[in-house]
RNA sequence: UCCUCGGUAGCUCAAUCGGCAGAGCAAUCGGCUGUUAACCGAUGGGUUGCAGGUUCGAGUCCUGCCCGAGGAGCCA
């Protein structure tokens, strides 16, 4: 793009004004706000790097700069060249003394304005809604969750194996899930966890996650459900349920911290209370279903033994600690066919649910999965699930079966609780719930 | 699918007992040399979600439908 920038020093970014304190830049954006005196113009500029206020002065600009800026509107999209300067009454501590600027586009009436809107509007013009700056914020810390989470596992030496979309059948046989017309195979249906995959991978790999989108047909309608979002799902060889406990753990407290290090700004500009976030450090309290139901009752639940923890009920155990808590050996009744149960308590399973802490409810579920061939054959009848699509996870348990375990863990809702939202539809870049499927 | 609440200007909302359709912001025009969601003055802006009903008269009451929000169940 060419523009003023030629004579005006570099072109750089909003982030990065600092290093240029008394020299001429150039800067490529769009208008935030404006504010303007008789012959004096305030324009906020903002270029997905941050936000500047350039100083537009008629007696040092000349009537025809000065004009030029009564075309700006909300959004109008400009390259801009000036002086920066240091000064404390400017937002973000620098401005820019205008001394060139192009009008790349002048923006229509821009429909989001610097006052309040409601949910349903927000949404239906989300495709502009991310250029605010809680969004902004809340997608940076989006990035940098989803970074962290690669991390660790790469630096442990996991392998990144990622699942079908498409599948053949359900995964868990109970959920609903969204179909789709497979050529000459009949229907596929778009995955609802890559788990029964990673188990596969992990065999060959040793440790192993896969990363990416599930969907859930589901009627569900809270502030918890999308019907598309993305999951992390580690599975490791040789891991049983302590293992997976541990690992869960380590990879939460890794996320946190991560965030807590890299978006202060973001975590700032969202009101954030961090001193709710500096204590989730290891160890994680671990709590026995018979505990948690135990808890409830104290906290005079009537709850009845056997059944799932509700919303309402994971929100009194997540508010008696400080950090995520980890729910372990969930009766079997309310749980998957994979998962493998406690040789002691048959009734139990070797499975773990992460609550995170301030009532945000689950992020995480795993299991140490069965693997005894004869086990899972059982478990598949009572379920009533069909032989054949699952004939290559028999497969598994007849080569050289192994104790093997791993989780899956919610990026949105994780999203959701480490920028204090209460809302997961602001924590994808455009949401898919079950009445919106758009922009 | 069920329960609760809602739908009035581009946006956020108000409108008493059924009695002239209103405000702020946005837009447009004018004013202002340090504004911080700037401020001040003026102007334009309405199929009150849709269909029917009651009434002299309906944004308001009744019936049906549509759309949305929160919650339940299910789940990450």
């Amino acid at each position: 793009m060419s523009g003023p920038a030629e004579n005006h020093g570099v072109v750089t970014t909003i982030d990065s004004l600092s290093n240029f304190a008394d020299k001429s830049v150039t800067v490529r954006g769009w208008v935030y706000n404006k504010r303007s005196s008789g012959k004096i113009q305030f324009v906020l500029v903002r270029d997905g790097s941050g936000v500047v206020q350039c100083v537009v002065v008629k007696n040092t600009v000349g009537p025809e700069l000065f004009s030029l800026c009564d075309l700006l509107t909300q959004e109008s999209s400009l390259i801009v060249a000036g002086r920066v300067h240091k000064d404390d009454r400017a937002p973000g501590g620098y401005e820019m003394q205008v001394e060139d600027m192009k009008v790349v586009n002048v923006a229509k009436e821009y429909p989001i304005t610097p006052k309040e809107h409601g949910v349903e509007f927000l949404m239906d013009h989300r495709h502009l809604w991310l250029r605010s700056s809680h969004q902004h914020a809340i997608l940076r810390i989006r990035h940098q969750i989803i970074k962290a989470v690669r991390e660790f596992f790469d630096d442990r030496s996991f392998t990144l194996v990622d699942s079908p979309i498409l599948t053949p059948a359900s995964v868990e046989g109970t959920s609903t899930l969204f179909d789709t017309d497979y050529f000459d195979l009949g229907k596929a249906y778009l995955t609802q966890s890559g788990q029964l995959y990673a188990e596969a991978a992990a065999m060959a790999f040793g440790k192993v996650y896969c990363f990416g989108p599930t969907f859930r047909a589901e009627k569900s309608k809270t502030r918890r459900h999308l019907t598309e979002f993305w999951m992390v799902e580690p599975e490791v060889a040789w891991a049983d349920l302590n293992d997976d406990m541990d690992l869960a753990e380590e990879f939460i407290e890794y996320v946190v911290r991560s965030v807590l290090k890299k978006n202060e700004p973001e975590l700032k500009l969202l009101e954030r209370d961090v001193a709710k976030l500096q204590p989730v450090k290891r160890p994680f309290p671990r709590l026995h279903y018979d505990e948690a139901v135990d808890l409830l009752k104290k906290n005079g639940v009537d709850f009845q033994y056997g059944n799932d923890l509700g919303g309402a009920d994971e929100t009194i155990i997540s508010r008696q600690y400080d950090r995520p808590v980890m729910v372990h050996h969930y009766p079997a009744a309310c749980k998957a066919f994979y998962m493998k149960r406690d040789p002691e308590r048959p009734d139990l399973t070797l499975s773990v649910d992460v609550l995170a802490s301030e009532g945000y409810g689950e992020i995480i579920g795993g299991s140490q999965r069965e693997d005894d061939y004869d086990t899972l054959v059982k478990r598949l009848e009572e379920n009533n699930l069909p032989r054949p699509p699952f004939e290559w996870y028999l497969d598994l348990r007849r080569y050289g079966s192994v104790p093997h375990s791993g989780f899956g863990l919610g990026i949105e809702r994780t999203v959701a609780w480490i920028c204090g939202l209460e809302h997961v539809r602001e924590t994808i870049p455009f949401a898919r719930m079950i009445y919106r499927n758009t922009p």
